[in-house]
RNA sequence: GCCCGGGUGGCGGAAUGGUAUACGCAACAGACUUAAAAUCUGUGACCUGAAAGGGUGUGUGGGUUCGAGUCCCACCCCGGGCACCA
């Protein structure tokens, strides 16, 4: 079984183990077991041309480790891989070669199958999964169909980059200073037609559910920021001007209601053009002009300064029938709240900023309850300037204004969130079409008709002067597949390569199977025939990563995402390892389709991810990032072949805590090879024979035994906690004792060898064969340690006097303090420090210290 | 600006309020060797002292405590996130 190598010879050991466990499928999950499950993930990783970085087997060493130890301790563990291969690399690869994005993407797939392989990852590759794969991506189809069907899903014109030198539109990321990041070339804001889908019904939900979640807090605060919920009224300003009506704002804080003294409106507000009074007219003009030709950018970029114009037109304050001057200005955003506010200036940074700069008036409403007198005064305190609240504290005048306000029905408690709706389509070719066609809405009728699938209200667009409905494939057309083109070229008219596919593109369909011919044939006989064009926008890279998870439980299903016994059996991970990039958005989208699916019946529970934990990034050896640019990119391939496999997952994990940001040091790997080398002399000869200092019936030393406990416990509480850096150098501390034993029981190496398997797992396997053991070290078990074993029966006490060491005695557990202070007393270091100074007081710390005061 | 996380030897780091610097890297000295590699042993914060010892030390300044790297307050620096969200 072994191999016959006499020296440490990774590059003959590993392959061979992992050729063994691959032949032996030694990691499979079995769906049906009676042993509590354990389901471990990575964060899958998109495969790139690059290769494997070696942030990759940093979190991957890690849940292996995990993986790896929970089997030992009886676990039936799913650990699996898949591939998240949508993705714009691929797709510039293909507008430059002409070749299909699938074949470049299999390539690199087959690349990071193998640099995983040779990493010793006990992943079940029977459960691999590929985004790109219409097996997969027929489920990522049918999850948007539910959503659709939900209402959750609709068409919105919004505004997209787009760069017209290069055809395309560009992802946010792709736009570096108004200018594309490939290229350089300018870029615009273009309102194109878009899928979205309404995450902000969950809102509430997504708040909620972080309670009960195991994460990090500060990717739990991230989320919590990322929707921002507040909590506050809407109120409605009566207008001077009666034909206008209302202006409704929001305000979190309509206590301070008395110290309103003008109002702004967003430059896009739909009101601006009513309340601009024939003077101002220009001035409004203008202002519109430069604030919508500035980008989003800028907008922000120029935070510093405020500006804004008056209207020309009054509102009327509805607390004290005070006249407010109405202002339109950009720091008031069209997309949050009412795009309209109340401004007090005297209790809000921006209003006081605004107020100063135009000269309105501030008044304050809010005594400080320091007394001080500077404004803008944003803390706690008592209202003033507001008859009929002065002296309450300001939550309670909000309760009470709220109600008022609601009572004469001008007014009430509202939630704003900040979370959007989420744009959800691309105009690519690489990514999952959607299963949506376009049609008339006298088709749209007849399909309603025959269909009981369609959702309440019709998602529909209008564009120039014709609306169009759109009508979702039957679940039973899915998948639908991407269909080759010509060229990967965006269209040139904002649309993706798909536009220019006529024949995929324009089509008769059968609008209760799905089936479709193209329009340029006749129309089949029958009477569900419709003319339709399909839908050329692809889903975004999220897609495919939002429910894999789930996909892993039961990947060769065929009828459903995965069967009810497999979603109950093995339910969500119980541990998710990967990067803190993904805090919000990857893990807010998955936390969504979770909770819909949830609400649909198809998964059992509402959160997917019940404990979350990121791994550092490692720095290049300089201390930066790593990058091409710099030169520090560390490749796994060149270090395995170098140190080995398990050197690169020992020093992975042993550089430090698993979640800390930390430099790759070349040196400090040869640290972790020389260990297991040492591991290696101590079980085998120079001969490669057992080493003839293993004997069955040898007996290690008192210290050594207790170190030997001691390990075991640790090595397992810290792989549970996560802390694989300690875990490893108690290993090394007990190697260190080991070394030094005249003989070792036979026992005592086989346990080194299970505590080490999971992670230096090949030169474990090979050990524990050469030792003449029969299977793998993976089924042997956990060791146990013996707690008895763990308490001594002398320690060694730390003396000190008013709380300075003067030295230490090794004393009996059972010491009692008088006896202790009398031996303490006694040591000839302590001696001088205790003559004449009467003893005031002892401190005794049971097996630590004894703190004498004189 | 706001919200997090973090500052410990030459370096990565360890330390339930109880011997600060475990473990590893690098360095130096020694053993083995013709030699080298490998391996093993030892030394290793600073000041003072011949030594024993004494004193000072975990970003800075205060505080709580018999005792603080650890808890509290203020500040400085580094890293991450958010950014006119009313």
């Amino acid at each position: 079984m072994a191999t016959h190598c006499k020296d440490y010879d990774f590059l003959q050991i590993e392959p061979h183990w992992q050729s063994f466990w691959d032949q032996t499928k030694a990691f499979r999950a079995e769906n049906q077991s009676s042993l509590p499950k354990y389901y471990v993930l990575d964060m899958f990783p998109y495969p790139s041309g690059a290769g494997l970085h070696i942030g990759h087997p940093e979190g991957y060493t890690a849940t292996d480790i995990l993986a790896r130890y929970k089997r030992a301790r009886g676990f039936n563990v799913l650990h699996p891989i898949g591939w998240d291969a949508f993705g714009l690399p691929a797709e510039q690869h293909a507008v430059k070669t002409g070749t299909h994005p699938a074949s470049n993407t299999q390539n690199n797939i087959t690349n990071f199958r193998r640099q995983i392989k040779a990493l010793g990852f006990s992943y079940d590759w029977d459960r691999e999964v590929d985004t790109t794969d219409p097996k997969y991506f027929r489920w990522t189809q049918w999850i948007f169909l539910q959503l659709f069907k939900k209402g959750l899903a609709y068409v919105d014109e919004r505004p997209v980059w787009w760069c017209p030198e290069l055809r395309t539109v560009l992802a946010n990321e792709e736009v570096v200073d108004g200018k594309s990041e490939v290229g350089g070339f300018p870029v615009e804001r273009k309102n194109l037609r878009q899928w979205v889908l309404r995450i902000t019904a969950y809102a509430e939900q997504l708040i909620d559910g972080l309670k009960d979640v195991d994460w990090p807090d500060s990717t739990k605060r991230m989320q919590e920021a990322w929707i921002g919920r507040s909590e506050g009224a809407e109120v409605l300003f009566k207008l001077e001007d009666p034909a206008l009506g209302d202006l409704k704002i929001f305000t979190t804080r309509p206590d301070t209601l008395f110290g309103c003294t003008y109002m702004v409106i967003a430059p896009e507000h739909p009101l601006v053009d009513a309340l601009t009074v024939p003077a101002q007219r220009e001035a409004v003009k203008a202002y519109r002009f430069k604030t919508a030709s500035k980008s989003d950018l800028e907008r922000t970029d120029l935070a510093k300064d405020k500006s804004g114009v008056f209207s020309g037109s009054y509102a009327v304050n509805p607390i004290n029938h005070e006249r407010v001057p109405v202002w339109i200005a950009d720091y008031v955003l069209m997309g949050y709240g009412t795009g309209a506010i109340m401004a007090v200036p005297a209790h809000d940074d921006r209003d006081h900023e605004f107020a100063v700069q135009y000269n309105l008036p501030i008044i304050r409403v809010i005594a400080a309850a320091d007394g001080s007198t500077e404004l803008p005064y944003t803390g706690d305190g008592k209202m003033m300037n507001s008859p009929g609240y002065n002296g309450l504290a300001w939550p309670e005048a909000k309760q009470q204004i709220t109600a008022a306000l609601a009572a004469r029905h001008i007014g009430k408690g509202t939630i704003n969130y900040k979370l959007r709706d989420w744009l959800f389509s691309r105009q690519r070719y690489w990514g999952e079409p959607f299963p949506i066609a376009w049609v008339s809405e006298a088709d749209y009728r007849r399909a309603a008709a025959v269909r009981t699938d369609l959702p309440a209200q019709p998602v529909k667009f209008a564009e120039n002067g014709v609306t169009q409905f759109a009508l979702p494939l039957p679940d039973a057309a899915l998948p639908l597949v991407l269909p080759d083109v010509q060229s990967y070229l965006p269209s040139g008219t904002g649309e993706s390569a798909l536009a220019n596919e006529t024949a995929w593109l324009e089509i008769w369909l059968e609008v209760t199977t799905g089936a479709s011919v193209p329009a340029t044939q006749p129309q089949p006989a029958g009477p569900n025939w419709v003319r339709a064009r399909r839908e050329t926008n692809t889903m975004p890279q999220w897609a495919g990563s939002c429910w894999y998870y789930l996909r892993y439980l039961d990947p060769q299903n065929s009828s459903a995402i995965a069967s009810e016994a497999a979603l109950k059996y093995w339910g969500v991970p119980d541990l998710y390892v990967g990067g803190a990039e993904h805090a919000v958005l990857h893990l807010l989208y998955a936390r969504f389709w979770h909770k819909v699916l949830f609400d649909l019946g198809v998964v059992p529970q509402s959160e997917p991810f019940t404990r979350l934990f990121h791994q550092g990034i490692i720095l290049g050896e300089d201390g930066v990032k790593m990058s091409k640019s710099r030169g520090n990119v560390v490749n796994p391939d060149d270090i395995i072949s170098a140190y080995g496999a398990d050197s690169l997952r020992m020093y992975l994990m042993f550089l430090g805590p698993l979640e800390a940001m930390k430099p790759w040091n070349p040196k400090g790997i040869e640290g972790v090879l020389r260990f297991l080398r040492k591991v290696w002399r101590e079980c085998l000869s120079e001969e490669g024979e057992p080493n003839p200092r293993i004997a069955a019936g040898a007996v290690l030393s008192a210290a050594t035994e207790k170190l030997l406990h001691e390990t075991i416990k640790k090595v397992g509480d810290d792989i549970e906690g996560m802390r694989f850096n300690t875990a490893i150098s108690q290993m090394m501390i007990l190697l260190n004792a080991l070394q030094k034993e005249p003989a070792l029981p036979r026992q005592t190496m086989l346990d080194v060898l299970r505590l080490l398997a999971p992670f230096a797992p090949h030169i474990s396997e090979e050990l524990w064969a050469r030792l003449g053991q029969t299977g793998s070290v993976m089924t042997a078990g956990w060791p146990v340690f013996d707690p008895n074993k763990l308490v001594a029966n002398s320690v060694t006490i730390v003396i000190q006097v008013n709380g300075k060491h003067r030295g230490d005695v090794t004393v009996p557990v059972d010491v009692t303090e008088p006896e202790l202070v009398k031996l303490a007393s006694a040591q000839p270091k302590v001696i001088p420090h205790l003559t004449d100074k009467p003893i005031k007081k002892t401190i005794y710390v049971k097996g630590r210290l004894i703190n004498i005061l004189v």
